[in-house]
RNA sequence: CGGGAUGUAGCGCAGUUGGCUAGCGCACCACGUUCGGGACGUGGGGGUCGGAAGUUCGAGUCUUCUCAUCCCGACCA
């Protein structure tokens, strides 16, 4: 059987109280399965931002914003696109409300009905394709690589606390180019970011592959994707990266004339995280004492806990933290001075256990008189009475240590979580007992894919990149297969 | 949208066949002693029992409707 959740995480909320809680709405509101991010888990996201737009501008793309609202005929130009969402989509039919004469209180002023209703965006590739038709009339406009930084709303049936909110933040990339292989290339580009992201930053190893044609975004050629193993042996998709083809372009009238003078549809990409990855980052490394964060990640890298029984010591403790906690800042480490005497020392441990913060120093009056400083570690919960000196150092290192053992703890994790299945008996015993990743022949029928999804609620997570060539038997057809492919269970 | 469960203080919960001033733990406030792994004592504040309607002398408790949350399905880049 995988690793359990956390006893003491029920419903991850011992995990992310911190971080993000329910929207608590008005009473009566029908408006469900909204997050309210809070300080702390809002700096995650920040960072999760920052480190991805750098990334994004390093491949060669610039920020764009598109309105929230999309005219509803905009739906009705990609045909498959729209099946996909057309049941969760947000609509907006009045633009004013009155007073309610009868009930008190406001209400839809029924005057104010809107001629076209509008659509609450549940993503954005209609509007931004109705956009480039205008902005792309020859090669030389080409390629355009925008991303766009902005919230959306699906009107899921059921949602789940960061990995299926009604509303979330992401970031969509929308992209143009005048050749098939152009537009393939930025797909798979865009998923090595996701990838290198996910495991330099979130410590967290994704396998890289594409989605069989059940699973593939909705409109597209080519669905790319990142898949993580989470501690309760479900899969958790991490980010997508798709290959639209000319489908987007013929249903809005992209052309553009080529260096040989043809007119010519567009190729497109479009590609997308959200603060799912939140959820992704909590699920894969928390722990019995809470939140475990990756200090690349961390809004707070380095906790400062002073023990003090009276003003006059922590004034001597204060002098003694001020300069290695400027020491730190100048090295790029954020730092939390915990001096309230509000809380004891105890407390204070507890809570940066909770909260995830990756290091602590802990400073007494012992410490002063020796010239040391306690250590402890957040991964692995170890403490260590260290010598002041170069402590900014030690710190540093210790904080890479952090971020490579939780990276090397969930590849063995992920490692222990894999398995190689050739019966059907034992895919349904390995699913049901031990959850993980499952490599296993498929012949490559969506039937045969819905047939195993129907008895086991297994999906195949993806087929990965260069995945080696091995001939076996489906292992649920018996017919014959060329490469295994990843089953799970999947968030 | 179907099945099940739940909704009582910021959080977690108890509340018997309808009955008297609605309780407990944590958290919060005051004072004192404490302070190197979530301290303790004493005192105190906080509730239209999810909402609406009904039955009743009397409703947290019964009935109907409704809203939300969680779980399981269905659905879901």
């Amino acid at each position: 059987m995988a690793k359990d959740f956390p006893s003491r995480a029920e419903n991850y909320s011992q995990w992310y109280n911190d971080l993000v809680i329910k929207a608590d709405l008005a009473e009566n509101s029908s408006v469900r399965g909204c997050m309210v991010i809070k300080p702390n888990g809002y700096a995650v996201w920040e960072k999760i931002q920052a480190a991805l737009d750098r990334m994004f501008k390093e491949t060669g793309h610039s920020n764009v914003y598109f309105p929230l609202f999309i005219p509803k005929s905009f739906f009705s130009k990609e045909a498959s696109h729209v099946e996909g969402f057309a049941k969760e989509c947000a609509v907006v039919t009045h633009y004013r409300l009155k007073a309610d004469p009868v009930n008190g209180g406001v209400m839809v002023d029924e005057d104010a009905k809107l001629e076209e209703e509008l659509i609450i965006r549940p993503t954005s590739e209609t509007i931004i394709w109705d956009t480039y038709k205008n902005w792309i009339q020859s090669y030389r406009d080409l390629p355009l690589l925008y991303n766009q930084w902005a919230n959306v709303v699906r009107w899921e049936m059921r949602t789940r606390l960061f990995l299926r909110t009604a509303e979330f933040l992401w970031q969509e990339g929308h992209t143009a180019h005048a050749t098939r292989e152009e537009a393939v290339k930025e797909a798979e580009t865009m998923l090595n970011v996701y990838a290198e992201f996910a495991e330099n930053y979130m410590a967290l190893p994704v396998i890289k592959g594409t989605k069989s044609a059940g699973e593939r975004f909705a409109g597209a050629l080519e669905t790319y994707a990142i898949e993580a193993l989470m501690q309760d042996g479900k899969a958790l998709q991490a980010g997508t990266s798709h290959f639209l083809g000319q489908n987007f372009a013929k249903a809005f009238d992209v052309k553009f004339l080529n260096k040989e003078n043809q007119l010519d549809y567009v190729w497109a990409t479009s590609w997308g995280v959200s603060t799912r990855l939140m959820g992704a980052i909590i699920m894969a490394h928390s722990d019995d004492n809470g939140l475990v964060l990756p200090p690349k990640l961390a809004p707070t890298q380095v906790a400062i806990v002073p023990v003090f029984k009276n003003a006059e010591q922590l004034a001597m403790i204060t002098e003694k933290v001020m300069p290695i906690k400027k020491a730190l800042e100048a090295k790029g480490i954020s730092v939390k001075y915990d001096n309230r005497e509000t809380h004891k020392p105890g407390w204070k441990f507890t809570e940066y256990e909770f909260k995830g913060v990756p290091v602590r120093l802990t400073i007494g009056p012992r410490d002063v008189e020796n010239g040391t400083v306690e250590i402890a570690r957040r991964d692995t919960l170890e403490k260590e009475v260290l010598q002041l000196k170069d402590i900014e150092n030690k710190v540093i290192h210790l904080l890479d240590q952090i971020q490579k053992n939780l990276y090397d703890r969930a590849v063995s994790f992920r490692e222990n979580n894999s398995h190689y299945v050739d019966t059907w008996d034992e895919f349904k015993d390995v699913i049901e007992n031990r959850g993980g990743f499952i490599y296993a022949h498929w012949d490559g029928t969506q039937e045969t894919e819905e047939k195993i999804k129907e008895e086991t609620k297994a999906t195949i997570r993806v087929i990965p990149l260069n995945n080696p060539r091995s001939k076996g038997k489906c292992v649920y057809s018996g017919k014959p297969s060329e490469e295994r492919v990843i089953f799970a269970r999947a968030y």
